[in-house]
RNA sequence: GCCCGGGUGGCGAAACUGGUAGACGCAUGGGACUUAAAAUCCCUUGGGGGAAACCCCGUGCCGGUUCGAAUCCGGCCCCGGGCACCA
């Protein structure tokens, strides 16, 4: 055995040592483990090709489970793939002029070359690569069962458009409202595409959410809850005539209690009747409203942005009928009502909406109380929280002039439902239940990704592409410029014939969103080189059993999973709705970043180890400088870790240096997985420290641990008893750590345990007895470092004896804390007087509660704070403290 | 703007269901070893007072519930994630 710990030599021969094994090959229905399946998956990276510290957090977690659960006995299995397809490909195929697929390749394999190093427990027989045919032929497959089924449907949308590079651009693409290569602001544009009927399912996705996934954080459900947004309301209408005909206006509302309040309407400046008065002004001769629309289409589609515009809009002039009171109400064209939401309109009550408030203040429209809470005041000038409340709420004023219909005095929920009625007997509404969800469009005016297997022909239209001539295959060696998309430049993509009638035909040049790919490749991870889309063994391993991935996805890439499986289970392609049992949403690695200001205010970042940083005599950092001039930097802050901002922490030079033991132990080490965390060289070196000291202390103990028994006597001295103790409470801690997923305190417990056991090797124990301790206690600590650490652990392993003994450290079964060396004879309590801690006490365990409190109240100390003041009152709390209250 | 989180020493954090605030580690200061440095080891380290025993204050801010609050409730401030075409 080496004296001095050398990483790279032990991480050599580990992976070495399971190599040869096949060691992470997963088998269906593999005998070896009785206890079943487990499916641990992490969500696949984007190749960027950089590696950096934040994946490596991401997939030590994912590794530490495998090891956990595999040393549990399960049947595990864990795999890794490429979000292959993607906007960042066709960036740099412009910045760069290679195609994207070479791009995206060549990043892919320098990835996988620098995962290597971390002996991760990939099983990479299942590698799978989105842009890889084999894959993405699914895609298409399944999106014509969708299309049979009625789940795909085409419709318009609505995308941002840089009039200069002619160029559909992606939210992230839009900066102040300007495309980011041209600068050209950007306009509103409507062109078709294809959808998903998500909203099919609405109802089936909240109430699992809601209901069924316990395995999942808390805030992840109620954002799911909340993004699908069920709401209960009434869709009604307001009659008008245009032109001579009989129309209607429907919005929807949830306040339908307020309707009495009604002082106008609002409409998008999308919705027809909008259109249809524009260009009824036209006609006239004027364009105040076709101006304001026109002023709408300005900006980009992003949700964000439009809700932080300013509510702005414009009267038409035009009144539609109020359904129950039979008043006329204004139509007005409002910039803030979504065209994609609801019906596009909404009723527009100044009185009980905030909104609404808002802007009938701006425009001078009238605001009218109907509903009154207690004896609270009601201003026409100030917004009250109270003027939307539906608690204790009645209303007032509603009643139609005609007297036909009154609600004054009734609740919130006695109104609506009058009201509601009251529309239905008219034929012009109904009770409803409206979703915030919306359908998924899939289509992307953009090269890189899977083509939606349409052919348009000039005589049948848009045709789908029949089974047999799947995979619409991508071409893979276009450049994109910047302008358009290549795939509608290029004519062997496009040029075909139409399935239907055999003329010349266009291929569709739109592709999918990359969410697709990403919405089921955990299922083609369970069935490599499957001739279907899945099959028997995606049975075996689906659902998942742990999924783990960024917070950043609690929405949108895990809704779309959801639905796709459901799709898939209607289809009759899997047996299971949900697919993922337990999940976990780790936090991102950041990293302290620093600059100087040039005399223009620009900023130029120094990578952390161009910088050192100086403290004060106390530890608090004061200023850092420059290695290269020693002059000041400024410090700024902790970020996450970007290429702008030259923070980037990238693994290899510190595993070169460190190892990966070390890295993986620190950053599982550096704060609980499902926060952000700081990377800290200093602080990873000291995990190192703590890996070094371990390995010397074994080698120091090599021979005595040789030589013990190999099970501790049931009698032992009270020193060796309490290090004992110490070492099977640390132990009973760790694994309540490993199943809750918090690995950090599961370092502090295998750093606990190391200086436990360096205590007792200077105790004067008998030596059998001690050395007896000492290898339980070094087998138990290797064993709960092992996950977080394995190569390290399994040399110590091997070199210890226990792989002889116990066999390899992958499937030896984890130890378990020992009743014995729990149980305590005596017990400290804390005593507070007055709920401040003013004492100790040292009690037999079994101690009557009358005899804790004689103990307690003898205590010098406590008498000292009770001093002759009646005693009130005396909590006790079993094995942890005494209160005793005067 | 809307939805969801978070805020504890100089720093990363711990405190499992309301019960000893600061485990474990980093950094800092002091010391040992060394010709010296590195490495290693020992001690100190929330703030204030005190010679000491010990006392007071302290978990973003304000208020409440409780024998007892970092933890529960109400209000506020700040930071982060998401908002449907970044992945």
């Amino acid at each position: 055995m080496d004296p001095t710990y050398d990483p790279a030599a032990v991480e050599r021969a580990a992976q070495e040592h399971w190599r040869a094994l096949e060691a992470y090959r997963a088998k269906e229905n593999d005998p070896r483990f009785p206890k079943g399946k487990y499916y641990v998956c992490s969500m696949l990276p984007y190749p960027s090709g950089k590696l950096h510290m934040g994946h490596m957090r991401n997939y030590t977690l994912n590794d530490v489970v495998y090891r956990f659960m595999r040393s549990s006995g399960y049947n595990v299995m864990t795999p890794m793939g490429w979000d292959a397809f993607g906007l960042p490909a066709e960036n740099a195929a412009i910045e760069k002029g290679i195609a994207p697929a070479e791009w995206t390749r060549a990043n892919i394999a320098d990835m996988k070359a620098q995962f290597a190093p971390m002996g991760f427990a990939f099983d990479w027989s299942r590698e799978v690569t989105t842009c890889d045919p084999g894959y993405y032929r699914w895609n298409q497959w399944l999106f014509l069962k969708m299309l049979e089924g009625g789940i795909a449907y085409r419709k318009t949308q609505v995308v941002n458009w840089d009039p200069v590079d002619q160029t559909v651009l992606a939210n992230e693409q839009v900066v102040d409202g300007r495309g980011w290569r041209s600068g050209a602001p950007v306009e509103k544009r409507e062109i078709p595409g294809y959808y998903l009927a998500i909203t099919r399912y609405a109802e089936e996705l909240l109430d699992e959410v809601t209901n069924d996934l316990e395995g999942w954080p808390e805030q992840v459900r109620t954002m799911q809850e909340n993004w699908i947004g069920r709401s209960e309301g009434v869709r009604f209408a307001f009659p008008f005539e245009l032109d001579g005909k009989s129309e209607r206006l429907w919005v929807f509302t949830t306040r339908a209690d307020t309707i009495m309040g009604v002082t106008f309407v609002a409409v998008a400046p999308e919705h027809p009747l909008a259109r249809a008065l524009a260009e009824r002004e036209v006609a006239r001769g004027a364009r105040r409203l076709q101006t304001f629309i026109e002023e709408c289409k300005r900006g980009g589609v992003a949700d964000a942005e439009l809700a932080a515009l300013e509510k702005k809009g414009v009267a038409t002039g035009f009144f539609v009928e109020h359904p129950l009171s039979g008043e006329r109400v204004e139509v007005w064209i409002g910039n803030y009502v979504l065209m994609g939401y609801g019906e596009g309109a909404v009723m527009g009550v100044p009185g009980h909406d905030e909104r609404d408030f808002a802007f009938a203040l701006r425009y001078g429209l009238p605001i009218k109380q109907v509903i009154a809470l207690g004896e609270e005041a009601f201003s026409p000038t100030e917004w009250k929280p109270w003027y939307a409340s539906t608690e204790g709420s009645r209303c007032i004023h509603s009643r139609s002039p005609d007297g036909r219909y009154d609600y004054d005095g009734k609740s919130y929920q006695e109104a609506v439902d009058a009201v509601a009625a009251d529309l239905a007997a008219l034929g012009l509404g109904e009770k409803r239940v409206q979703w915030r969800l919306r359908d998924w469009g899939i289509s992307r005016q953009r090269y890189w990704g899977t083509p939606i297997p349409i052919i348009h022909c000039d005589a049948c239209g848009a045709v789908p592409v029949p089974e047999t001539s799947l995979p619409v295959l991508l071409p893979e060696d276009l450049v994109p410029d910047g302008t358009g998309n290549p795939l509608a430049k290029d004519e062997r993509f496009l040029a075909c014939s139409c399935p239907k009638c055999g003329k010349p035909a266009r291929r569709e040049t739109d592709t999918m969103d990359t969410f697709v790919d990403s919405s089921w490749y955990f299922m083609r991870y369970c069935c490599p080189g499957a001739e279907t889309m899945v099959d028997a063994r995606t049975e075996y391993w689906m659902a998942m059993d742990q999924y783990i991935g960024g917070i950043e996805h609690a929405v949108l890439h895990l809704l779309y999973a959801r639905f796709w499986t459901k799709v898939m289970r209607d289809l009759s392609l899997a047996s299971f709705g949900e697919p993922f049992k337990r999940l976990f949403t780790q936090g991102m690695l950041l990293a302290h970043c620093y600059y100087r200001e040039d005399a223009n205010g620009r900023k130029r970042w120094f990578y952390p180890a161009e910088v050192e940083q100086q403290f004060d005599e106390r530890g608090v950092p004061v200023s850092a400088v420059a290695k290269e001039d020693g002059k000041p930097v400024l410090y700024g802050g902790i970020e996450k870790m970007s290429k702008s901002k030259n923070n980037v922490v990238e693994p290899g030079t510190f595993i070169r240096q460190f190892g990966a033991d070390s890295a993986r132990a620190f950053v599982m080490f550096a704060g609980p997985p499902d926060q952000s965390a700081p990377w800290s060289d200093a602080s990873a070196e000291g995990v190192h420290r703590f890996l070094r000291r371990l390995w010397t202390f074994c080698h120091e103990q090599r021979e005595r641990i040789a030589a013990a028994p190999r099970s501790v006597p049931p009698a032992l001295d009270a020193a060796l008893k309490k290090t004992r103790h110490e070492l099977h409470v640390t132990l009973q801690q760790a694994l309540f750590d490993y199943q809750r997923m918090k690995f950090n305190t599961v370092v502090s417990a295998a750093m606990k345990m190391l200086i436990a056991l360096e205590t007792a090797r200077e105790l004067p124990a008998e030596p059998p007895a001690s050395a007896a301790l000492l290898r339980e206690g070094l087998g138990v600590l290797l064993q709960t470092l092992y996950p977080v650490a394995p190569h390290i652990a399994h040399a110590l392993w091997v070199e210890l004896g226990f792989a002889e003994e116990r066999g390899d450290l992958l499937d030896a079964p984890m130890p378990q804390p020992s009743e014995a060396a729990l149980r305590q004879d005596e017990l400290e309590l804390v005593v507070q007087v007055n709920g401040k801690l003013r004492g100790r006490v040292t009690v037999a365990a079994e101690a009557s509660e009358e005899a804790v409190k004689a103990a307690a109240l003898a205590d010098e100390h406590v008498r000292k704070f009770v001093a002759g003041k009646p005693v009130r009152k005396v909590i006790l709390v079993r094995g942890k403290l005494i209160n005793i209250v005067v």
